[in-house]
DNA sequence: CTTCTAACCTAATCAGATC
DNA sequence: GATCTGATTAGGTTAGAAG
């Protein structure tokens, strides 16, 4: 493995100050994970709730992102077993911690390393069966943007990792747009107010 | 209140499987 | 090679925790 290393300085706290807009209508009571030991119900039907690292987690990560900036399927779950964190929560951390670096870059005028053998160290397809595509169809008439636990009862239905069903989802909306479901959320209506057709 | 960060989203693209 | 579809990326928004 060609440990490459970037010759930007270690990267502390990421000042990432894009947000703009805030309408403030927490209906979904959500809550932290410091807690471990609330009950399901608790996480409500939207998003999931908010994986907290600790800060000798949060070194690894940054310890693994200079290292590599993007890191394959095998070293994310590598790192994810060693802090004892989800690997789709590391995957979301590298994909968060690119874009505000990437930023940074930019508004520094500096060269971003750019992307290093994507290719390599790819998951591998996950196979999803007649049975198992027909259960997420049925789902996607019903709800195009599930939340966090309508997809963990679609991945307990199918066998699936939920991370995978959440990809199945996204794969779906942007192929299959103009499908009956659930109105989308406000940052699909201004991610789609280019129009279409 | 503002800032930080995790979660989530789209759009584009890469890539494996199948024909 | 064309097509379908899962995986990954850039770049953005959303929302709870922390300051």
């Amino acid at each position: 493995m060609p440990a490459e290393v970037h010759g930007s300085p270690p990267a502390s706290l990421c000042p990432c100050q894009s947000v703009k807009f805030r309408p403030g209508l927490p209906e979904m009571a959500l809550l932290t994970a410091l807690d471990d030991t609330l009950p399901e119900e608790a996480q409500g039907p939207g998003r999931r709730m908010i994986l907290l690292s600790t800060p000798s987690q949060s070194d690894a990560l940054r310890a693994c992102f200079e290292r590599n900036l993007y890191p394959g399927i095998a070293t994310k779950e590598e790192l994810a077993q060693g802090i004892d964190i989800p690997e789709p929560r590391v995957q979301i951390w590298f994909q968060n911690e690119r874009s505000c670096q990437l930023r940074q870059h930019r508004r520094q005028s500096r060269p971003w390393p750019g992307r290093r053998d994507p290719q390599k160290g790819r998951r591998k397809r996950t196979a999803i069966t007649g049975s198992q595509t027909a259960l997420l169809l049925r789902a996607f008439e019903k709800d195009r943007f599930p939340g966090i636990a309508a997809r963990e009862e679609l991945a307990r239905e199918t066998g699936l990792p939920e991370s995978r069903i959440q990809i199945w989802f996204q794969n779906r909306r942007a192929r299959h747009r103009g499908q009956s479901g659930r109105a989308p959320t406000q940052a699909s209506i201004r991610c789609n107010a280019a129009p279409i057709g």
